[in-house]
DNA sequence: CGATTGTTTCGGCCTTGGCAGAAATGTCGC
DNA sequence: GCGACATTTCTGCCAAGGCCGAAACAATCG
C-alpha cells in the first residue's frame, strides 16, 4: 500500500535547501553566474557551493558552461523558472493579494524579466503585436520569423545571435496575465535592443523593467499599432 | 551580501519530505482524506502522520475539516496543485516528451481531474462553450451565471451546493493546453453531474477521465455546439 | 616557470528533523 | 459511563546531509 515517493519530491528537495534556494533565486534572472559569485551571494564558502552546484547540475536544474578557470551556471530551462515562480506564488499568496496592487509590485505586473525576456503586460502586448502583424508565423508547429518580421527586426536594430542553439521563438505562459508572451532567442534579442535604446531599464533589486519616457513615446505605439 | 532565504524555499521543503510528498500526491486529486488514510498511504504510523500534516496545515498547503473523531485534509487551493504540477513537469521532463504521446498519457491530455474539476482538452472545450453561449458572463471582474446559464444548468440537472463558500466560477490555467478552463463550485458540480450521467468515468489509478460512448454521443455535441 | 586566483576533494564535526513506542485526549455508539 | 477507535503529545533514538578547514588541482598571467 505504501506508495512510491513521487518524483516531484526530489526536485523540491533540491530547491528546499537554504543555500541552493538562494542560488536559484539569483539565477531566476536568467543570467549565468560563476561558482564564486554564487558562493558569496549564498553566504557560504567556495567548497560548500561546489557541492550544492554539483547537485543542482546533477538534478538537471542548472546548466554549466566552463570558461577558462571559471565555471558559469544558469537555470537549465524555463520550466524550472516556472516551477520556482509557482512556488513563489504559493509562498506569497497571503501577501500577494495586497502587495500586488501596491506600488512595489505594480511595475512587476507591468513588465518584468522572465528568464531573460519580457513578461508582464508589456510582454503580452509585444507577443500579440508580432502575431497580429504576422512578423511571426507558426510553421509546422514552431514559430518562425516571416520576411516582414526580419525586416522589422533589422529596422529596430535588434541582433539575434546566430550561434544560439536555443529555439528562436516560442510562447511562454505568463502567470500574472495568464496569457502567452514571447520567449526564446528572439525575445532576448528584443529585450537587449530595447534596453540599448533606453526604452526599458532593468531594476537592480528586482526583476521589474521600467518603461522610460522615451520608451513610452517610441516603443509603446509600436507595440500597440494595428 | 548574504541574501535572505527566499520564501519559496520553505514551501519546497514542505513538499520535499518523502512522507509529506506522498500525502500531497494523494491529495492532488482534490479529495479530502482522513489522517489515518494518509498515514497508511504514506507508509508511516499515525503519530508520524499527525506531525507532518500539522506542518502542512501550518504552512497553509492543506485545509482541515474536523468531522467527529476524524480529521479530513485536502489541498488548500489550486495554486498548490499548480505548484505541484509545475514541479512534476520538471521532474519528468525527460520522460514527458516521449511518454506524453504514448497511450498512458493520452487520456490525461484529453481530460483529467484538476483539483475536482475537468481539465485537459475537454475542460477547455467546456469553458469556451460556456463563454460562447454567454452562460457565463464576467461581472465586475468575476464570472457569474447568466439566466440562460442557470436554465442550462437545471436542464442538464447539475446541482450547485448553496453552502459552498468557494467562488462559483473562475478561470484556471491548464498546463497541457496552456489555456484557461473552468474551476470553482460550478466546475465541480458539472463534473459530478457528468459522472452521474455516465458521460465521464474517473480512472481509479490516475487522474484521467474517460469519455464513455454515451458521453461521446450526448456530452461532446453539447460542448461543441455553437 | 612560479605566483595568483578559481574550483574541487577529503575528513570530520555538528545540526536538523523524521520516526516509533507508550500513553493521553477526544469522540462516538451503546 | 464504558469500550472501541481516531488522533495527539511526549521522549529518546537515529540517519541524512550541510558546513568548514586544509590541501590538492587547474588555468591564467607576468
Amino acid at each position: 500500500m505504501t506508495a512510491p515517493e513521487p518524483r516531484f519530491a526530489r526536485i523540491a528537495s533540491l530547491i528546499a535547501d537554504p543555500t541552493r534556494s538562494r542560488m536559484l533565486a539569483l539565477l531566476l534572472s536568467g543570467e549565468y553566474r560563476s561558482a564564486g559569485e554564487l558562493a558569496t551571494f549564498a553566504g557560504v564558502t567556495a567548497q560548500a557551493a561546489t557541492t550544492q552546484l554539483a547537485q543542482l547540475v546533477d538534478g538537471a536544474l542548472l546548466n554549466v558552461r566552463k570558461q577558462g578557470r571559471h565555471k558559469y551556471f544558469a537555470l537549465a530551462d524555463s520550466e524550472i523558472a516556472h516551477a520556482l515562480e509557482a512556488l513563489s506564488l504559493v509562498a506569497e499568496r497571503d501577501s500577494v493579494s495586497t502587495r500586488w496592487q501596491l506600488a512595489g509590485f505594480r511595475p512587476l505586473k507591468c513588465a518584468r524579466r522572465c528568464y531573460g525576456h519580457i513578461a508582464g503586460e508589456l510582454g503580452v502586448k509585444q507577443f500579440e503585436m508580432l502575431l497580429r502583424k504576422r512578423y511571426l508565423e507558426s510553421e509546422n508547429g514552431a514559430l518562425a520569423l516571416s520576411s516582414a518580421g526580419r525586416d522589422w527586426i533589422s529596422v529596430i536594430g535588434a541582433e539575434i545571435p546566430t550561434t544560439s542553439r536555443t529555439r528562436l521563438a516560442y510562447p511562454c505562459m505568463d502567470w500574472s496575465e495568464r496569457r502567452d508572451h514571447l520567449a526564446g532567442a528572439l525575445a532576448r534579442a528584443l529585450l537587449d535592443c530595447y534596453q540599448k535604446k533606453d526604452w526599458l531599464r532593468a531594476d537592480k533589486s528586482s526583476r521589474a523593467l521600467h518603461l522610460t519616457p522615451r520608451g513610452e513615446r517610441e516603443l509603446l505605439p509600436m507595440l500597440e499599432a494595428s
